[in-house]
DNA sequence: GTCTATACGAAGATAGAC
DNA sequence: GTCTATCTTCGTATAGAC
């Protein structure tokens, strides 16, 4: 368990720091002291300056989550997986007196001034759908819908995470998360598919 | 065909900025320069500062939209209408190169240093939830259920419009309304509630 | 209601020492 | 790699004249 280096923290705590308060209130002396990364070493890291930063952290932080939607869906099947991933949603929320919110979401929303971002923040949109698209498929689905289910479930559950924020109560994602589960589980075959 | 006052102009003009660059990003100037309303009088019209013209930008998007349902609502099906509501979309994503979203969602993102238009951003998708949750319930569904499925509608599409942004597509947000309309369809009862 | 001028702070970024 | 100092720009907000 070694300490992670500077570079790594300030990524971790720019996604952090990104999902409270959005990219523009992600200050590089927000940046400093959250990670207690030494000042003077900002751009040494990150040459070009903050564009670089909030990148790196939409990267960071798209893969974090994909590897959490890998890790569900290797144990369980779309609708468990499903199921566990707005728990944690959940207590994401409610850990945060619903000040948390999804930094990939943050990057897209002012990425006006970080194409780069937003890209980034594309692609991992474009990898979430992408692994949940398959592990639907394999339980006798066409590829084209669950590819449109996939979509369904990352935007339903991106929105339901800030109608939740908005009016600080889990209730909008519990509903969202039933019927989606709800639809899920009416639409792929249990038996198909399963190496669980 | 008055020239609205320059409040009015300036909230609007808010909204327009807020939807495409975030709550932080739409500063006064850019309202002025936007609006062209006078520069002296911010501070007559506002006395609270961009908190409050924050608020009444975000009151004001959440009223527009919320006349648009009940319009859209009054004259068709919910089936009809979501389909109405999301080539609305569609042609907002497009028209501005995928740059607008919705403005509540970005009072709702960096809503931490406006609590005000936090709030109402979270009562506007209530409203907003209920309407559609009223026209679904009129179609022999029961109110509960109606209710989860205007939560779903509202997050589902406010999600899509995001990941339509970072991927710069419209194809997301068609999948999402292929789905979206699919399941409203086998849902509701179409001979049931038509006062139309 | 609208103007100008200005105070004040914070942000991103750069330079040069160590 | 990290420090300090500094430049520049831009933001909100206020004061006082018209």
């Amino acid at each position: 368990m070694t300490r992670p280096d500077p570079r790594q923290r300030m990524i971790q705590s720019a996604a952090l720091l990104m999902r409270e308060h959005g990219v523009e209130a992600t200050s590089f002396s927000a940046v400093i002291e959250h990670s207690g990364a030494p000042r003077g070493s900002i751009y040494h890291h990150f040459p070009n300056g903050k564009a670089e930063l909030v990148e790196a952290a939409t990267r960071y932080a798209g893969d974090v989550i994909a590897a959490g939607l890998v890790a569900a869906l290797g144990r369980s099947d779309p609708v468990a997986a499903l199921h566990g991933f707005t728990n944690a949603w959940r207590a994401t929320l409610a850990d945060s007196d619903f000040a948390a919110g999804c930094p990939v979401v943050a990057a897209t929303l002012e990425g006006d001034r970080s194409p780069a971002a937003r890209d980034a923040a594309g692609g991992a949109f474009d990898r979430w759908e992408t692994l949940l698209a398959d592990a639907i498929a394999a339980h006798a689905v066409t590829p084209e819908r669950a590819r449109s289910l996939a979509t369904l479930v990352v935007a339903a559950i991106e929105g339901a995470v800030i109608v939740a924020r908005a009016q600080r109560s889990t209730d909008p994602l519990d509903r969202v998360a039933g019927e989606l589960e709800l639809l899920l589980s009416g639409t792929i075959d249990p038996a198909a598919g399963g190496s669980h």
